[in-house]
RNA sequence: GCGCUUGUAGCUCAACAGGAUAGAGCGUUAGCCUCCGGAGCUAAAGGUUGUGGGUUCGACUCCCACCAAGCGCGCCA
């Protein structure tokens, strides 16, 4: 049952009776007393259409067939008209549960869609940070969601090899090197101070003292990719797709967008520069592409990769990108619907930042100062799953407060294990159910009209949401309803296993109370699935 | 100076396209272990939604002004 079906009866109902009628709503209540489903019908109609009292047009609605059928009663209070569905409804939710399993609340919503989501994209100058941290987390989780929901997902890496930046790495490592060899060099100031360019150094034998810095920051490149590789997989994050910029560059690729550019008549030459002009789609002012001394800007690549990107077929792009780059989403936009591309099938989401506490001491980094929090230590001290969480619990683009104290916690200050805790008690009550002779025939033949209780309707109702969470999650690119969804179900079971004994000396209730209980154990085990967040055996 | 984002309970955040008495969690206070795992549960207190106007049956939500915080405004990536 969707708001959508029982707005559309109401229109059908309305029209059918020649009453005119303009907007009005359906949304699924506020409250548990206003029912499952509520509308603002009665409030709307009154400018719009005098001829018919309120009283006349609920008694039109209560007597339709098709709602005498869902609903157990419809009812009037402070203007709005609430619907309670039936409870016969709600029961269907578990043969659906158990019999689709893991596949519960999958959709065909994306419709086989290609979607690139490309995502980190650090430079290989250094360690990734927690900024990088939660793009991973969210990339994974949304890659997962519109995986579920039907959409081909490819996560894609794109590594900024080339530059000012590399150049400076490569530089700052030689230094290293023969630093260690009693050599006098000097780290250029804007250059790499990290202590692990200190550990890559030591890595290279003697011999090396002559090679130009290109050698060093090969290597560099080489040590660094690897390091930033382990700490995604550690944090459950696997990339199909890793992009360099140094060969899209080599591939003469630049030039060929920027001649495609040229023939729309989108390029054009001023104080010796060479400049797009994005004005014409949007951006506030036009942008440099090829600079006085005639190497590229950034921007000059990043329409190429985006060209690229257009070539390789997707019907939706999607950039995750730090605040950092917020003022670039006008250029690259106008870019992509110069190049003919819709920009609307560009989504770029800002990741905002993360600020650590400990406690209430805010955890301040520098990284002139070398107090800088790494994700891989962030991953040491609360583990992968604890800063996962934590990630997706926010929306993308509100700022993170994050508490190294409480994800490090095993108490209920800290959700993640709320949550773990919920999942494994439902284990263990199947597990125990299993033990006192209750056979998985048992569970799906039983009659579930006998969850009565207030509580266990509630879990049901919960239960069904879970489908219409995750499309919503999909289509609005958002992941941050997952967590507090599973927050929410796993404090009404707890409650409820607090308050009700699932395998007692009732057996048809006790088969009933099991399936249920799987039912909550399959859906929480699936919201974890789509977060990353692994499930626990035991605790 | 211009632009973007944000301002909701002591803290961290919700509130679906403008809907009902603004909800959770943590923290605080008071309770609950012969019982499927207490990493759990129950209850209480806690609010002029930054400020001031406007729009209307109705505003946290939309409009205007102001205040505060963060970010962005390079021929740097």
């Amino acid at each position: 049952m969707k708001a959508e079906e029982i707005k559309a009866k109401i229109s059908k109902i309305l029209s059918d009776s020649k009453i005119y009628y303009g907007n009005f709503s359906v949304f699924p209540s506020s409250k548990k007393e206003f029912g499952d489903f509520s509308t603002n019908i009665l409030l709307k109609i009154r400018h719009t259409e005098k001829s018919i009292s309120s009283e006349k047009l609920i008694s039109l609605i209560q007597n339709d067939r098709w709602m005498k059928e869902n609903f157990e009663r419809i009812e009037e209070k402070n203007g709005f008209l609430n619907f309670f569905l039936k409870n016969t409804l709600i029961y269907s939710v578990i043969n659906e549960i158990l019999s689709k399993g893991q596949d519960y609340g999958k959709s065909a919503a994306g419709n086989g869609k290609k979607v690139l989501i490309e995502f980190v994209s650090a430079n290989p100058t250094g360690p990734l940070t927690i900024a990088h941290g939660r793009q991973a987390a969210f990339g994974e989780a949304l890659s997962r969601i519109l995986g579920f929901c039907g959409w081909q997902v490819t996560k894609e890496y794109y590594i900024n090899d080339c530059g000012r930046q590399m150049d400076l790495l490569g530089i700052s490592l030689k230094s290293r090197y023969l630093r260690l060899r009693g050599i006098s060099a000097e780290i250029p100031e804007d250059g790499y101070h990290g202590e692990y360019l200190n550990e890559i150094a030591k890595k290279l034998p003697d011999g090396y003292e002559a090679r130009d810095t290109r050698f060093f920051e090969e290597f560099a490149k080489q040590e660094i990719m690897a390091r930033i590789k382990n700490d995604l997989k550690e944090l459950g994050v696997i990339f199909e797709s890793w992009f360099s910029e140094n060969e899209l560059r080599k591939s003469g690729k630049v030039e060929e967008t920027i001649r495609m550019l040229e023939n729309k008549g989108l390029i054009y030459q001023k104080d010796n520069a060479i400049w797009f002009r994005s004005t014409l789609y949007g951006d506030d002012k036009d942008r440099v592409i090829r600079k006085k001394d005639m190497t590229y800007t950034y921007l000059a690549p990043d329409i190429a990769y985006h060209q690229n990107k257009i070539e390789r077929g997707y019907d939706l792009l999607v950039n995750l990108w730090g605040p950092d780059h917020a003022g670039y989403v006008a250029r690259i936009k106008a870019a992509v619907n110069a190049l003919g591309f819709s920009p609307e099938k560009l989504q770029i989401i800002i990741v905002q930042l993360t600020t650590l506490y400990r406690g209430k001491e805010k955890i301040s980094m520098s990284t002139r100062k070398g107090q800088f929090i790494t994700l891989k230590q962030l991953m040491d001290e609360v583990g992968p799953d604890a800063a996962k969480f934590f990630f997706l619990f926010r929306k993308a683009d509100s700022h993170l407060d994050f508490d190294i104290e409480i994800a490090r916690k095993k108490t209920e200050e800290n959700p993640i294990y709320y949550i773990q805790y919920a999942y494994v008690r439902a284990k263990h009550i199947l597990q125990f159910a299993k033990e006192k002779g209750i056979k998985e025939t048992d569970i799906m033949r039983a009659d579930f009209s006998l969850l009565r209780e207030s509580v266990e309707i509630e879990i049901l109702k919960k239960l069904k949401r879970f489908p219409s969470i995750v499309q919503k999650a999909a289509m609005n690119l958002e992941v941050s309803t997952i967590a507090p969804y599973i927050l929410d179900l796993s404090k009404t079971f707890h409650s409820y296993y607090q308050k009700f004994r699932v395998v007692n000396e009732d057996l048809q209730i006790s088969c009933a109370r099991t399936a249920m209980v799987k039912c909550l154990l399959v859906v929480i085990g699936a919201a974890l699935e789509l977060l990353g967040i692994s499930k626990p055996e035991k605790m």
